[in-house]
DNA sequence: TTGTACGCGTTATCAA
DNA sequence: TTGATAACGCGTACAA
């Protein structure tokens, strides 16, 4: 059979010989565990330099049964919020000696996640999260420690890292009402769904505590994708004068990018013919002329908090909270126009 | 010792045993190697569904010296070209049966790299790179099939997906020409760096075949990072009238979207006021207004490609071409003035 | 066609 | 303080 392994690499056993000690003396110098005499402690390190050992991780997985490496599942790479919040989350692991083993579920059917899991739970220590459909997954027969990234599911308790949605579409409703606005059209969000549910609350509270009625004309639902966003301003901006909406909500990242297509495409001049906010800091809300108003939430933060709630729960650390909500901060550009009252 | 398996996983051992097979029969079944006859084969399918019995891919790979795991290596997850590189290498690799472990080398120091390598060369059977700095690493000592994405090293043989740089310089620099511009900046790039290098020369090429001197006071060198494109359009935007170039050419993605930070901040209106071109088409370059015209790079099939590279060499297949050139694209959008000549 | 037994590289137990 | 050795779960010569 062709191992494949070019020249035969160097093993503990090599260093024993070496070192003239058994492999067991080495492993425990390695390790540092027992007491061991300076001497041989000295011999076996000078074997080791020698000859380029490296411990073979797989080796000492098989018998520690823990692998140091986690799972790490994301809808897409092509997200800037997901890009954020892997890049806080390996740099964290890093620190720690943990090592990220990842996979995107774009094009997952419902099976495959349960599939994907099984194959590769014996080769992980535990499992980070950022769901596609938050509301779709069962997580609960997950064996390994689980921490769920921007999702949380009334009623269960997982491990999450998220920030409060209700709030956030909130401060923007309010945003917009206060500069002025009754007309307030909505872009994005799934009745029932939790997490557009949950900013879409918010909304509907702030219409509420400031009197002004919602009309069901301008929410313009569907999936969290810039096609939402993109059609549904469209038909938005198309509505007749005495109906269209003066501002409007982008209920995440890309519906909000879609918005931005779409005016761009009218011809509309965002904060002066139309007003817009929306939900997370992206290169388009940050450096677009004008800039977007939104709500900045602490993304490569969310991923080392995540990490860091695994890396508590593989260490069997006193873990605070199973649910760490993170601050958000409403960052004011220039898309709202203040409207005279 | 703790091994932290919970409740004992099911090994091959139990599949036999409930099979009333030997483990190696077991094992030919699941790898459908040897002859098995067709009533021991759904004897040991039985068992296996019954148990729920998953492979252990650490003993697999123990035995085998093969992992099925590839290393990725990425300067950072924040820049969407290399989510988007990640996302097509992915891919591949989920189609293909191999799983990808990863790493980001911000803020890496120069042996990091060497010391990564060394740590996870066991855990891995090849490596696919995305350099942060193409021409301080030797990758020479690796044992292990590697491929470079986005990096030629002139005189040196990996195997690498690249586009053409100089071309993409090249056809930036005609488009600005070609509107009548003649005081043309540049933004990034290093001296004798490759890849800026290169970019750079297909510039002044450019600039040579139409007859229009290059003037140094406008050549705003530096790293590839916003920082570069923020200060040095600003310099640019802030000489003297008759000094100012009427068009600048971002040497990559973020020197770009620095570039568009500093001209809101001026207050300067992109194709009309001055004229920007640039690398990638990133969300800024495509949904701001005007969007800038840009090289357009088939980021995501990148990806595939230096996946499939990978994946071709470490089943030694036949490889047409150690270099992959990917084909560009000049896409026009109204960053650029049409000058009267 | 099937079963036995060894080896992969390491840790941990126990005896020396 | 050290050494010998049984696991860990699996693939595969080789024997039956």
């Amino acid at each position: 059979m062709d191992r494949d392994r070019g020249s035969r690499d160097v093993t503990i056993k090599d260093v024993a010989k070496r070192a003239g000690v058994a492999i067991s003396t080495v492993s425990r110098v390695l390790n540092g565990l027992d007491k061991v005499s300076p001497k041989t402690e000295k011999k076996v390190k000078e074997a080791v330099e020698e000859l380029g050992y490296v411990q073979n991780g797989l080796a000492v997985s098989m018998v520690t049964g823990q692998t140091r490496t986690i799972m790490m599942v994301v809808p897409d790479f092509t997200n800037d919020f997901n890009g954020a919040v892997i890049q806080g989350a390996e740099e964290y692991l890093k620190e720690q000696g943990y090592t990220m083993l990842i996979f995107s579920t774009k094009d997952f059917k419902e099976e495959d996640f349960e599939n994907l899991y099984r194959r590769f739970s014996k080769l992980v220590d535990g499992v980070l999260v950022v769901p596609a459909n938050p509301d779709d997954m069962d997580y609960g027969r997950w064996e390994k420690p689980l921490v769920l990234i921007d999702c949380y599911r009334p009623g269960q308790d997982y491990y999450t890292v998220e920030i409060d949605n209700a709030k956030g579409g909130y401060l923007l409703a309010r945003e917009l009402l206060l500069n002025g606005h009754t007309h307030i059209g909505l872009v994005g969000g799934i009745p029932g769904a939790s997490l557009g549910g949950q900013r879409i609350a918010g909304f509907e509270r702030a219409m509420k505590e400031y009197g002004v009625p919602i009309d069901k004309r301008l929410m313009m639902r569907g999936l969290h994708f810039e096609d939402t966003g993109y059609r549904g301003m469209k038909k938005l901006w198309d509505l007749p004068d005495r109906l269209r909406p003066t501002g409007v909500i982008a209920v995440n990242n890309l519906t909000c990018i879609g918005c931005m297509e779409a005016l761009s495409e009218r011809g509309a001049v965002i904060g002066q013919d139309i007003s817009l906010v929306g939900f997370d800091d992206h290169l388009l809300a940050r450096y677009s002329v004008p800039g977007i108003t939104v709500i900045v939430r602490p993304t490569i933060e969310m991923g080392r908090e995540g990490a860091k709630l695994l890396v508590q729960q593989l260490r069997k650390e006193e873990i605070g909270q199973k649910r760490v909500v993170m601050e958000i901060e409403l960052k004011r550009r220039n898309s709202v126009k203040r409207l005279l009252v």
